[in-house]
RNA sequence: UCCGGCGUAGCUCAAUGGUAGAGCGGGUGGCUGUUAACCACUAGGUUGUAGGUUCGAGCCCUACCGCCGGAGCCA
């Protein structure tokens, strides 16, 4: 944190010069200063007051305060009676150590300077729905959970980038407006480029592989756009994505690169974000389990496994254990709804509220796995080889596991036109689908790139696409072509995983989802 | 696009087909150590929209709108 230390004077309580104190502290460093006056800026969070002492809890980006004002400071008092939830001001006082104190410090308020009286808050501090609070985002982030996510999501980027650059990736900034493209074009934005029809970027890929061949090892890190129709918790219509590109690098060494990279990440996590972690309930024993290298399998693999039995009696087992869990979610609902009837103390009704809130969002939940259930048995029991993998497909493989799984080898006509086939068995690419634990999904795609020019062209016509306009993408091919391949990494699932979180749309400040641009 | 769920006060939610309620938040007053403070009082409603069934609809039926979850597709 940045701050103005170099001029910053710490004064002992009873100095003259009291009043002339411009010593702006930041809250998460008033441990430095027991005992002397300082001045902290902020937002109040909280506020409480009795007849003779008001405690204002202040957040200012560093961390959370209380704030004691007591009524024999009159003029600090007074102005306790007109602050509204939100409101910014500045506050001069004597830092203490106090055990009560949220944090374990306080500051002794002498002198209050409102810089803002907020309007009513719309966010309160008891629970709230997600269309409300989605359609109150750019408040929503003020919240603690909010910004312990963000404060995360900050760390991880932190570490993508520092990954490829101490391994010496040069970072190449790829197009956002791209020209028309035959490779999935209904899951494109178009936009308006004065009169063409021109696309938002789902990947930089293409743009990247020609920057490997100039500079051998390089990344991208930017948003992508994705115009699908999905309406699930995965998924965004922009999102970020990291995208490495590495120069005579084949599958292997693509995949290795890969979970070296998830390993930092999760690392990082572990030792930077404590706090953060613990504050958003994060179990973290799952992370701590996770060691290189990371379990690995093939397609043809993974539909064996699906038709075993193995597979089947876990699902089989999950079925059983969804309808326990069901019929024990039945007996609390209506053990808590005789309690709340009964219920006097107003706080032990709120309490029960809550309950049976969580408890009836749980039986929801389950009666949809278990509804679900048999169409995933049956999936996977019928799984034809050439499919490609759903998330249900996925989810089982990866519960096999206790790290992210590297899926490779899918059959070629599920994947794109660019992939190499395998040598030793052309039906194949050589390409790798990382699934994250916990059900988190697919959090990585990849692959060796075709390098061969008349293999490339073969494949492109099989797809229908236009040569012409990849022609630029084939001359690669033609100018010392070399064994190449890359991966792109979805930032906002890794940060969901990490996090735990039920949904995706809290790891980005301003989600863009189906149905939602606003705010 | 398909399947399921939900829509009641600013917010979170109650309410056998029979007088629409509570808590929080707001307002007023009280309280010298609060931790989602507490206590008392108070204001706050076209039950998403439009039809229908019924003596009577928040509740039942139909359509539409909105939101949520899932499938497909994907990171």
């Amino acid at each position: 944190m940045i701050h103005s230390a170099p001029r910053l004077r710490m004064i002992p309580v009873g100095d003259d010069e009291m009043n002339n104190a411009k010593s702006w502290v930041h809250i998460a460093d008033l441990g430095k200063h027991v005992g002397c006056l300082v001045s902290v800026r902020g937002w109040l969070q909280a506020h409480r007051s009795s007849g003779k002492v008001a405690f204002l809890q202040l957040r200012d980006g560093s961390g959370f305060c209380q704030c004691v004002v007591a009524a024999d400071v009159p003029d600090a008092f007074a102005k306790t009676a007109s602050l509204t939830l939100e409101s910014s001001l500045t506050v001069v006082g004597e830092v203490r150590a106090d055990q009560r104190a949220p944090g374990g410090f306080e500051l002794l308020v002498r002198e209050l300077d409102v810089i803002h009286i907020a309007a009513e808050y719309p966010i309160s501090r008891k629970a709230h729905g997600t269309d409300f609070l989605m359609n109150h985002r750019h408040l929503w982030l003020r919240s603690p959970r909010q910004t312990a996510i963000l404060r995360i999501r900050h760390r991880l980027i932190q570490a993508m980038r520092a990954f490829f650059d101490e391994r010496g990736f040069t970072l190449i900034d790829t197009p956002l407006l791209t020209p028309g493209a035959a490779e999935g074009a209904g899951t494109l934005f178009p936009v308006d480029y004065f009169g063409d029809p021109v696309y938002l970027a789902q990947t930089g890929q293409l743009y990247l592989e020609s920057a490997a061949m100039a500079l051998g090892k390089v990344y991208c890190f930017g948003p992508t756009f994705r115009a699908e129709k999905s309406k699930t918790r995965r998924h965004l219509t922009e999102f970020w994505m990291l995208e490495p590109e590495v120069a005579f690098a084949e599958l292997p060494e693509i995949a290795e690169l890969a979970e070296a990279l998830v390993m930092e990440l999760v690392t990082t996590a572990l030792r930077d974000c404590q706090a953060e972690l613990a504050h958003l309930g994060r179990e973290v024993a799952p992370l701590q389990k996770i060691a290189l290298p990371f379990p690995r399998c093939t397609y043809s693999e993974v539909v064996d496994l699906l038709h075993s039995g193995q597979v089947r009696s876990q699902l089989e087992a999950d079925m059983v254990a969804a309808e326990n869990r069901l019929g024990e979610l039945r007996a609390q609902l209506a053990e808590a709804e005789e309690a709340r009837g009964g219920a006097r103390k107003q706080w032990q009704q709120e309490r029960l509220d809550q309950t049976l809130q969580q408890v009836r969002e749980e039986i929801r939940e389950v009666e949809t796995r278990i509804r679900n259930l048999p169409a995933h048995m049956e999936s996977a029991a019928t799984f034809a080889w050439g499919q490609d993998l759903g998330g249900d497909e996925e989810t089982i493989v990866s519960r096999q596991f206790d790290a992210p799984v590297i899926i490779t080898h899918y059959p070629k006509t599920v994947k794109a036109f660019y992939m190499k086939p395998d040598p030793q068995d052309p039906r194949v690419v050589l390409n790798l689908d990382m699934i994250a634990p916990e059900g988190y999904g697919e959090i990585i795609g990849g692959s060796q790139r075709e390098e061969d020019e008349h293999a490339l062209l073969a494949r492109m016509d099989e797809e229908g696409m236009d040569r012409a306009a990849y022609e630029w993408y084939v001359d690669l091919r033609r100018y010392g072509s070399v064994p190449h391949g890359g991966f792109g990494l979805g930032v906002e699932r890794v940060v969901a995983w990490i996090c735990g979180l039920r949904h995706i749309r809290e790891t980005i400040p301003f989600p863009r989802l189906m149905g939602r641009l606003t705010p």
